[in-house]
DNA sequence: CCCTGATTCTAGCATCGCTAGCGATTCTGT
DNA sequence: ACAGAATCGCTAGCGATGCTAGAATCAGGG
C-alpha cells in the first residue's frame, strides 16, 4: 500500500510541478510561449508525460486557472477586510481587482478570457472559482437595494470589471483613464 | 495611366474580396477554421497573394475588425433612432451590443477581444470605431451627471457591456439571466 | 520578336499539439 | 530468488499551422 501512495504522491507532485511551470512561464513570456515542448523541458520530462495528466493544453491552462481564481481570491479578500466602510470596500475590490488583471495578465487571461472548458456557472465549478467570486458577493452585498437578488447585482458588477480591466489591457481604452473610469463605476453603484 | 488604374482597381477588389471571406468564413464555422489555406482556396488565389496584400492573418483579422465596427455602429444608430426618451435609448442600445456580440461571435471577438494590433484610442484609429463609439457616446451623453466627462462614462459603459458580453458568451455568466443584469445594468447608469 | 519587369504559384521551412509503439523498469506470484 | 506481467516514460513521427524563398508565368515596350 506505501508504494501505491508513494508513487501517487510522486505523480501528484509532478502534476502541481506542470501546473506551476506552466504558470510561471506564462506570466514570463506569455502563452504563446507555452509550448508543450517548452513546458516538457522546463519540468525536464518528455512531451508525452503531460498528457499523462492532463487531456492537453488547454487542461493545462484550466488548471492554472482555478489556481489563479485562488490567488485572487485571497487578494480581494485581503482588500475587502482592509478597506473600512461599505463602499470603500468596494472601491478596494473593484481597484484591486483590475490592478491583478493588469498585473498578471497571462493569467487573468486563463482565468477569464481563453474559452476553456471549466465549469463556470454551475455547482461543478471547482472551489476557487466560487471563493472568488464569494469575495465579490461579499463586497457588492452591502450595496444591493431591498428586492435586488445580490448574486445578480455580483455578477453583474463583475462583468463591468472585467470589461474595465480587458479592454485597457488591450489597449482599447486609454490606460491614464483608469482610475477615472474605476471611480466612475464604484459611483453609480455604490452612489 | 489606365492601365494602371485598372491593375489597382483589381488589386483592391481581391483585397475586398480576402477580408470578405475572412469574414464569412469565420463566422461560420469560427476563427479556427479560418487558416490561410482554407482563405486562399476560399478566394481562388494561393497562398502567398494573401501576404501581398496583408502583412500577415492577424492584419486581415483586423481588416475584418474595422467592417464589424462599421456594422455595429449601423445596428447602433438604428436601435437608438429608434428608441423614444433617453433611458429607452440608452437600454436599447445596450440590447443592440450585446445581442450583436451573441449573434456574431467571431466578429465581435476580432472587434474587441482578440489582441490586434490596430490603433484604438489615438487618432489614427480607423473611422469605423470612431463611429461606433459615436453612437455609444450619443446614447450616453444624456445621462451623464453636470460635471461628468461623457467620454469617460461611455467608455465605463462600453467596458460594462463588453465584460457581460464576454462572460456571457463564454459560458462564466448563466445565460438565461443575461436580460436581467442587462437591465440591472441601465437602471445603474440610468437611474 | 525578344527582352524586361512585375506578379503569381510551387515547394518547403520551422513549429505547433498530439499519439503510436517500443524499451526499460518495477511489481507480482510461485 | 527468479520469471512473467504490467506499468511507465521515451523516441519518433503525423498532420496542420503561419509564413517565405525562388521558380515560373504573364504582361508591356523597344
Amino acid at each position: 500500500m506505501t508504494i501505491q501512495t508513494r508513487r501517487e504522491r510522486e505523480r501528484a507532485e509532478r502534476e502541481r510541478l506542470i501546473v506551476t511551470a506552466a504558470r510561471e512561464l506564462a506570466e514570463a513570456e506569455g502563452w504563446d510561449a507555452v509550448t508543450t515542448r517548452r513546458l516538457a523541458a522546463e519540468i525536464e520530462y518528455s512531451q508525452p508525460v503531460l498528457y499523462s495528466h492532463f487531456k492537453g493544453k488547454d487542461a493545462i491552462m484550466a488548471a492554472v486557472a482555478v489556481q489563479g481564481c485562488a490567488d485572487l481570491a485571497a487578494e480581494l479578500r485581503a482588500a475587502r477586510t482592509a478597506a473600512g466602510g461599505i463602499r470603500e470596500s468596494l472601491a478596494a475590490v473593484a481597484q484591486t481587482y483590475t490592478s491583478f488583471a493588469q498585473r498578471r495578465p497571462a493569467l487573468y487571461d486563463a482565468m477569464f478570457t481563453h474559452l476553456v472548458d471549466l465549469p463556470f456557472a454551475t455547482e461543478e465549478a471547482p472551489a476557487p472559482l466560487w471563493d472568488a467570486f464569494g469575495e465579490l458577493l461579499l463586497a457588492v452585498e452591502p450595496i444591493a437595494a431591498e428586492g435586488d437578488d445580490p448574486g445578480l447585482l455580483t455578477e453583474t458588477f463583475w462583468a463591468c470589471l472585467h470589461g474595465l480591466a480587458t479592454l485597457t489591457r488591450s489597449g482599447r481604452l486609454p490606460e491614464g483613464a483608469h482610475e477615472s473610469r474605476l471611480a466612475l463605476l464604484v459611483g453609480h453603484f455604490a452612489g
